[in-house]
DNA sequence: GGGTTCGCTCAACAACCGTAGAGCGAAAAA
DNA sequence: TTTTTCGCTCTACGGTTGTTGAGCGAACCC
């Protein structure tokens, strides 16, 4: 029935961690503060500083996502894993991405992250395009992908609200595809 | 060289609605700070309280855009109006409509009027698509836009940098087509 | 020209923010 | 058991923010 020191402070900071997710996701990080993530953490404010220093720190550590898999990027696979990404299977996407969307136009630090991770998708994607313009092909099909993941998911528009994944993948699908050379 | 009293008033309401137009857009809502708004307008912040009566107040006043032009909706002519909807000719975007997308994220009232906004653009689309998912099909069009406006002119994506206007036309012509029934 | 209006500034308040340091109490080490 | 460690809370500080009310000076009205 007790529990170790080394497991209770992991464990509320797992706690701290996941609320501050939550909030920065919901609310992004200019109106998420240290006393309410310590509050639906249910904890005090001192001990999220204590654990994360500052709440830039706290900020980057929630969210930092585990690398993308490094999967095999055929030519033609090349569409079908930009679907996935729109995070329509597998209960959409993961709270760390749609926090750090959600203030990646108003916070410099995650203004800069989300270029670098919309970057690196780029690169995965211009490898797989076999044009001379591939990195602006790669560039088009990534803020394709991410304006309607931000309408879907960020503002909630009606229209794409209850849509089956199935029907948004159909439709989108000859869209990517028309940025592919032919 | 005296300037009457009436005039003062609405010179240095429009110079306030000009800083306010120019740092919402650049910083969004939470970071934009009334004193920094004043500074810049060369005015006392009591005087931004005076004008506008309170912070929400001169955003709204400060994303509030004109019309949209009811020009003639043919259906040839839609992917033609969706490319003017980037802003890429006529020198980009008004800085209203970069003030509210900004913020549109983080700040409750510009994601309600962002979603007015692109509410409006998908009814005007959806009446000149055929199609019964004509609905679903406007919205992704508008979305598709707007991440590609995003990633464009907020997030400054380096791979959309600099290019000729007509080239990121000529690239998206095909895509927002692949949207329209056949 | 004298009294009034009013655009504007000055100074300040109350609230909230991120953050720091001292201290408590229970787990760990001795 | 005694001592030490350390996860956690309490309290508070300094700074910034939105916002307000009093007052000044110049344009306005008579």
């Amino acid at each position: 029935m007790t529990v170790s020191r080394a497991e209770r402070r992991q464990r509320s900071e797992q706690r701290i961690l996941g609320a501050a997710r939550t909030l920065f996701a919901e609310r992004g990080f200019e109106r998420t503060t240290i006393r309410a993530v310590a509050a639906r953490a249910g904890v005090d404010p001192a001990l999220v500083m204590q654990h994360f220093g500052t709440k830039d720190d706290l900020f980057r550590r929630a969210v930092q996502a585990p690398p993308p898999d490094e999967r095999a990027e055929s030519p033609e696979g090349l569409v079908d894993h930009l679907l996935d990404t729109l995070g329509l299977k597998m209960g959409g996407l993961s709270e760390q991405s749609l926090a750090m969307m959600r203030s990646m136009l108003t916070h410099p630090d995650a203004s800069a992250t989300a270029r670098a991770a919309l970057g690196a998708q780029i690169d995965r994607l211009a490898a797989g395009i076999d044009a001379p313009d591939a990195r602006l092909r790669a560039a088009l099909l990534t803020t394709i992908m991410l304006g309607v993941t931000v309408g879907h998911q960020l503002l909630d528009i009606e229209e794409l609200r209850d849509v089956p994944p199935e029907e948004l993948a159909a439709l989108l699908r000859p869209v990517l595809h028309a940025l592919l050379p032919a």
